[in-house]
DNA sequence: CTATTGATGTTCT
DNA sequence: GAACATCAATAGA
């Protein structure tokens, strides 16, 4: 893929709704500071609906969420955790990566996670941003700017959707999307 | 393999 | 005061 085929893949993914943009996500690569991998996991939210941070509008917490498309939307989750967004084509719209396929970095993943197993790595939204070393400071950022990479999907992968993981609202809407078969997945579909 | 529970603190009602 | 887009450790089947 040339630069003129990443350039016109970007514009087209962060042009999509909502889902289709959490879907069209999977097999795309993201890295920081050189360190990642090919996505594999992620749920769609917006701001209709329930189980969204934006759902009720903006707060001090959500307002990345109301960002530029490729911005980067941090939490702190359970009071320990910090989970990773990216945000999509219209405000209060963004995808929780919740599974990275560990590709580049890895020795620098074990040492941040203290586990030595490739598959534990990643393969959970808090994971994969102690992996990457994503924290609220990176609250705000974009993912076209340093120290973040990121490379669109070159071509459509074999996705799989199902309910999200972990909502208690709209727990039926089909908006956690996963790469068949990946053994990256935070669970199985 | 599944099920349960503790850790921990910010956000919102 | 309750809820929370989770993880790791433990117990049991």
């Amino acid at each position: 893929m040339d630069d003129r085929d990443a350039r016109v893949r970007r514009a087209v993914l962060f042009a999509l709704d909502a889902a289709s943009f959490a879907r069209a996500l999977i097999g795309a690569q993201i890295y920081v500071a050189g360190i990642g991998g090919r996505i594999v996991e992620t749920e769609a939210y917006r701001g209709d609906d329930p189980a969204s941070h934006s759902f009720r509008g903006r707060t001090a917490r959500n307002s990345a969420m109301f960002g530029a498309p490729g911005d980067v939307y941090v939490y702190r989750i359970y009071g320990l955790h910090a989970c990773f967004n990216i945000v999509g084509a219209a405000p209060g719209e963004a995808a929780l990566v919740r599974a990275i396929e560990p590709l580049a970095g890895l020795d620098d993943m074990r040492a941040r996670r203290g586990v030595e197993d490739q598959r534990l790595l990643c393969s959970g939204p808090a994971r994969l941003a102690q992996a990457l070393g994503i924290g609220l400071a990176m609250n705000g950022a974009s993912v076209f700017a340093a120290p973040f990479a990121f490379v669109p999907a070159a071509q459509g992968a074999l996705v799989r959707a199902g309910p999200r993981i972990g909502v208690t609202q709209a727990r039926e809407t089909p908006w956690r999307f996963t790469l068949d078969g990946s053994p990256f997945l935070s669970r199985r579909a």
